[in-house]
DNA sequence: TATTCGTTCGCACGACCGTGCTATTTTTTG
DNA sequence: CAAAAAATAGCACGGTCGTGCGAACGAATA
């Protein structure tokens, strides 16, 4: 097969894994079965569990950044992109996107004790998209006074504090009133 | 050695290794040295690695409700005791308790999707963890009028987001303002 | 067509996995 | 003190882990 195509496609299966299993619970043997390929074929394409690793991490940023981000930036920016945002961030953990399930807060839970470099994709990851949140924060205080006046970081915190709290509720839980809930702690949250 | 002494001192060693490496992450081979004992030793105490698995989860289960749960039931029920349970749970969260971190948000994300035992005793005490929090918020509005009036569960929904946007923004993103933060929170979603 | 080059495979390695089985040691009990 | 029971250790098993190496393949290039 040429170009990247298979190698993109072995990410996808790892990725699916990864979601299911957790980042260290990526395997090259059960990879290779569920891929279609052999073990060592892998190793043409990642040098190391470590790099298999972090091509999947990259792969999800990706996925992450045009369901949700993209998505956020046709709305105008205040307000109307912090609904967007905000709504398709739990699309996003519902698994109605790109992917059947969010990946992250797994992930964190999995290296936020654990140096490397993919501690820190996580930390640069979770930071840009807590000032993504917190941006648009602040220009829809600015523009409504009506709002919450509170600092914009605080008001990110507890909206991703929220989109948590979802997840929970939704596959552990199984909460079927969780998205109702998710969306009232939006206004309630601003308000 | 006698009693349960042994086993009690592997568990907590266990647990220790399973706040870094998660429960799957868990092994016979590395605990056995780290808790001194033969790798067949630990077999007298654990009939299966899911069994040790179960016990560290029964420990730290009786821990959060020593250090957390027993700690509010000393204050009365409603505002004063949510107080409590909430300030508890960050210091639960933040490691200051019995224990080095929280467990409990790692083991969720590791077997949200893996049914059997272990997922069942998660949903279980989550489940109750979340009534608790509701039954005393219902009581501090029905005493105070003050207070937000939406739906409890809707409110403690939004606690327990807060406490684990605290536990990200203080184990992965090394936010010194995580508290305080945490503490706005509260304030803010219950009036 | 001959050559090169990127993919993929088969195979092997040492290490560690979870788990049994059989001593041997320690503790409790009679 | 003897006998029974519990705790711990030694050893071996089949399996899987991550990883390297060299051979065969495919397609593109010369």
């Amino acid at each position: 097969m040429k170009g990247g195509r298979t190698k993109e496609a072995v990410i996808e299966t790892a990725l699916q894994m990864a979601i299911a299993d957790g980042l260290e619970g990526l395997t090259f043997g059960t990879l290779s079965k569920q891929a279609g390929l052999s073990k060592s074929g892998l190793f043409a394409h990642f040098s190391s569990k470590t790099d298999l690793q972090l091509s999947v991490l990259d792969h999800a940023l990706g996925l992450f950044r045009t369901d949700v981000i993209a998505a956020g930036t046709k709305a105008e920016p205040g307000l109307e992109r912090l609904r967007v945002l905000y709504s398709k961030y739990l699309d996003w953990i519902a698994g109605t996107c790109s992917v059947s399930a969010d990946p992250f807060a797994g992930f964190v839970q999995e290296f936020d004790g654990r140096p490397g470099e993919l501690r820190e994709k996580l930390v640069t990851s979770q930071t840009e998209w807590r000032n993504q949140l917190t941006r648009n924060v602040r220009k829809s205080q600015s523009e409504n006074k009506q709002l919450r006046q509170d600092p914009p970081d605080q008001i990110a915190f507890e909206l991703i504090g929220a989109a948590q709290s979802f997840q929970v509720a939704l596959n552990l839980l199984d909460d079927d009133t969780a998205r109702e809930k998710a969306d009232a702690a939006f206004d309630s949250i601003l308000s």
